[in-house]
RNA sequence: GGCGACAUAGCCAAGUGGUAAGGCAGAGGACUGCAAAUCCUCCACUCCCCGGUUCAAAUCCGGGUGUCGCCUCCA
């Protein structure tokens, strides 16, 4: 399979470490806000990226960090009045509760500054030790220009950095792209005990300490967003490369931005979308099947419009999977000369096509098309099928079925169990939930009951009146069919 | 100023040398009491513009225009 490979600029075939294992590591969020559709992102395809991976029967070990001690961490929890660390844990708990709902699992780890003080600190001595760092009155920088390989990964000369450097540099640094390691406390600030007096980690340092912890050198996968690759990744590779004298990471992969308008969507344009506040309007896999249906290294401008147009079209897949599993409902009957061969022949190019489409460096968009070819085969065979089921065609459908959960397994847009049709009302689980569907059967028996009287306009009354409770009723052979508006 | 990415129909979006996937919207038809859902048909002689290479280019090369991003915390 190819990979786009940031450090080189161009797909590159994959190879792990080591055969048939691999190591992911994903920069993951500072914690001192919910996240927004930005953070979600990465979130949702290195995940995607995982499920790909251990479908084609490798064993992964993916690990994404959380950020929970930082400046902004602690201005916030000033302002609020609380522990800084707790301020980061509470936010880590909502972060857990958006993940679920875009169906991303848990990370085999998810290791935290807090937590990893004692490897920076090594690490950081390591650096100190061997010459490439230097303290100035407990801060330790990184020396850039005693690491030759600087700027390889975002392909920067460090002479053009020094030109461009837009900040005031800071003094005690020898050189202004010379960046921090460790920092120290100012007073009133948390800190801890280091050889250099009390401070916290640098930004960066992080991620390479437990990176390495949790992976080794050589690593297969370091992902993040774009915005990571400098100077973020730049100077994980310095430090990294300079503690261990080992290579870093094997592949470099990097996201592209959420845009509205056209423009970075950012904390710091402050226009950004919270992933909790699309949630209340849109389900979790609507988002995720959004976030997917452009390839991962575009631009993806959001708005309600491009959100709701996405929807139809997931319904669409829905609607398929409903239809498929309606049909295997069915009584088996006789098998009928005009079983379509073709149906059973057309499927097994869809596999094929889906995993071609994921080994061109993780091509969702494309993966998704083949979903959507999937479902019209399937609905083409179901449309015409009278009360019962050939054997033949059921053995097709079974294996269609397996088809969509074989996708779904990857690309994580339903849930099992919604396959049915079967959804359930807004906010209403329980007794509440056997109250409102009760009701509703109620009154889609009255309405049968006026249909069969040729009572029109009883009948229409009650669809539309329904339609506007977010109920849209549809009369099949079979009987009427309801679903939750999207 | 330095570095980089992108430009495909009304909208979203694949496609990196062989003659334009898929989705949304739209038009017509089948089905339906009417709808909805579903199916069928149609919907880019053309891929920002201009040159060039080639038997052949949306795809490669050169130039131009436009948009966006990184260089500062950011996914």
């Amino acid at each position: 399979m190819e990979v786009y490979n940031t450090i080189i600029r161009r797909k590159q075939t994959f190879q792990p470490r080591e055969p048939g294992k691999i190591g992911i590591y994903v920069c993951g969020p500072t914690t001192y806000n919910y996240i927004h559709l930005g953070n979600a992102r990465p979130m949702v395809f290195f995940d995607t990226v995982r499920r790909y991976f251990k479908y084609k029967g490798y064993e992964v070990a993916y690990i994404q960090n959380f950020t929970d001690m930082d400046d902004k961490i602690i201005s916030r929890a000033r302002e609020e009045g609380i522990d800084p660390l707790v301020l980061a844990g509470n936010y880590i708990a909502e972060y857990f509760k958006d993940s679920d709902s875009l169906n991303v699992l848990r990370a085999d780890h998810h290791p935290k500054v807090s937590e990893h003080i004692p490897d920076v600190i090594a690490m950081v001595d390591t650096l100190v030790q061997n010459g490439s760092a230097y303290v100035v009155d407990g801060d330790v920088y990184f020396e850039v220009k005693k690491f030759a390989g600087y700027g390889k990964l975002s392909g920067r000369a460090v002479e053009d950095m020094r030109a461009g450097a837009r900040v005031d540099v800071d003094g005690r640094k020898r050189d202004p792209v010379d960046f921090a390691l460790w920092k120290s406390a100012k007073p009133g600030e948390p800190s801890w005990d280091s050889p250099w007096g009390p401070g916290r980690p640098g930004w960066h340092i992080e991620c390479s300490a437990m990176s390495l912890k949790y992976l080794g050198t050589n690593f297969d996968i370091h992902g993040g967003g774009f915005d990571l690759i400098f100077p973020h990744h730049e100077n994980e590779i310095a430090q990294s490369e300079a503690a261990t004298g080992e290579p870093f990471a094997r592949y470099w992969m990097h996201n592209g931005f959420i845009t509205v308008n056209e423009e970075k969507m950012s904390k710091s344009l402050g226009n950004f979308f919270l992933v909790r506040d699309i949630l209340a309007k849109y389900p979790g896999e609507l988002v995720r099947f959004f976030l997917l249906s452009t390839h991962y290294r575009s631009p993806l401008d959001f708005d309600d419009e491009k959100l709701s147009a996405a929807g139809r079209g997931l319904e669409r897949i829905k609607t398929s999977m409903r239809l498929l599993n309606e049909a295997l409902a069915k009584p088996e009957g006789k098998e009928s000369a005009e079983t379509d061969a073709e149906f059973g022949a057309a499927l097994d190019s869809f596999n094929d096509s889906f995993e071609a489409a994921m080994d061109d460096d993780f091509n969702t968009a494309l993966a998704i098309s083949v979903i959507f070819d999937l479902a019209r085969e399937v609905n083409t065979a179901v449309q015409r099928l009278g009360p019962v089921l050939p054997p033949s065609l059921r053995a097709a459908l079974l294996k269609a079925k397996g088809l969509f959960n074989t996708f779904n397994e990857v690309i994580g847009i339903f849930k099992a169990e919604q396959n049915t049709g079967e959804v359930l009302l807004d906010g209403v689980p329980g007794n509440a939930g056997g109250l409102a569907e009760g009701l509703l059967d109620l009154i889609i028996e009255v309405r049968q009951e006026a249909r069969k009287k040729k009572d029109w306009a009883v009948a229409d009354r009650i669809r539309d009146g329904i339609k506007d409770l977010g109920i849209i009723l549809e009369d099949t052979p079979q009987g009427v069919r309801w679903k939750k508006q999207l």
